[in-house]
DNA sequence: CCCCAGTCCTGCGGGC
DNA sequence: TGCCCGCAGGACTGGG
């Protein structure tokens, strides 16, 4: 489940198509069901022939290859979509492919087929990803910009760190992650944070991710996620609390990591070590 | 504003 | 051993 350490990982992998121009788009045809892809070919293909790669970004967990001319493809890969410049883990996904100058080739490979590929204006890219829509990238909020966004909200932390449009980037496994190494009780509602928790908090965030981008992201036991020339992450070894119910807590030895669903969604954490805060009465 | 359930999709693992 | 069912969840939508 690619999150920003995995997007990041796979953004770094695909930096040599900078500079490299569009030679042909084209949709694999072994994929069972056709991508979700806008605008469609050929129209796409039509756009972005002989134009070169300007840059490799990355906007929360999204992969924006940036054209000459000022259009912006972008790879929203969601649950099982990869960026490559390697051959991919099967032909059956195989999705859409780019070949570029110099023999370079560019793919997109999705399993699960939820990812979306947008090749968009600078106008459509602020529509689609402008403040409105994503809040500051994990890798840049800062404890005030956490609080100013949250701390009136009665929602429950966990919940509210994957709401994209509070901070870019985080999903479900690093947030358990997170809120583990910050000793924060994930249904602790946003109101009862206070400042030291906020600080706590962001520099967890900061931590987390940046460990995880060093170790190139996790590849869990679906095996799903790999960087762009098909290699395992491997931050999966290095989980505190993620998908490790009830073995012992790594920080105070607690007796056993426990799973809650919050949203709909499994949530891991220590009942030791991040005990649940409440609000101030009123 | 916030929450919930449903939607997309396929591979895998648990249970029988 | 084989089959079926449910689970995994990012982003989005519609209803309460």
């Amino acid at each position: 489940m690619p999150e920003l350490p995995e997007v990041e990982t796979m953004r770094r992998g695909v930096e040599p198509v900078v500079g490299r121009r569009v030679e042909r788009v084209r949709l694999a045809r072994c994929a069972r069901r056709p991508i979700h892809i806008s605008p469609a070919l050929p129209r796409l293909a039509r756009r972005m022939a002989g134009r070169t790669i300007t840059a490799a970004d990355r906007v929360g967990k999204r992969v924006v290859l940036r054209l000459e001319g000022g259009d912006a493809l972008v790879i929203e890969p969601r649950m099982t979509g990869l960026v490559l410049l390697a051959e991919p883990p099967t032909k059956e996904h195989l999705r859409l492919q780019i070949s570029l100058s110099g023999g370079l080739e560019l793919r997109y490979w999705d399993c699960r087929g939820l990812g979306i590929v947008r090749l968009l204006t600078p106008a459509e890219f602020n529509g689609w990803y402008g403040p409105d829509k994503l809040g500051p990238d994990a890798l840049d909020v800062t404890a005030g910009m956490l609080s100013d966004r949250l701390s009136g909200s009665r929602r429950a932390i966990k919940v509210a760190l994957l709401d994209q449009r509070a901070v870019a980037g985080i999903g479900n496994l690093y947030a358990s992650e997170i809120l583990h190494l910050a000793r924060l009780h994930p249904a602790t509602p946003c109101a009862a944070l206070g400042r030291a928790d906020w600080t706590r908090l962001t520099a967890a965030v900061q931590e987390v991710l940046r460990e995880a981008i060093r170790y190139e992201g996790s590849t869990l036991s679906d095996g799903t996620y790999r960087n762009a020339l098909n290699q395992d992450g491997g931050y999966q070894n290095h989980h505190r609390v993620y998908a490790r119910d009830g073995q012992p807590c790594p920080t105070c030895g607690g007796p056993a990591i426990q799973r809650i669903v919050q949203a709909q969604r499994s949530t891991f954490f220590c009942a030791a070590c991040q005990r649940i805060k409440r609000p101030r009465a009123r």
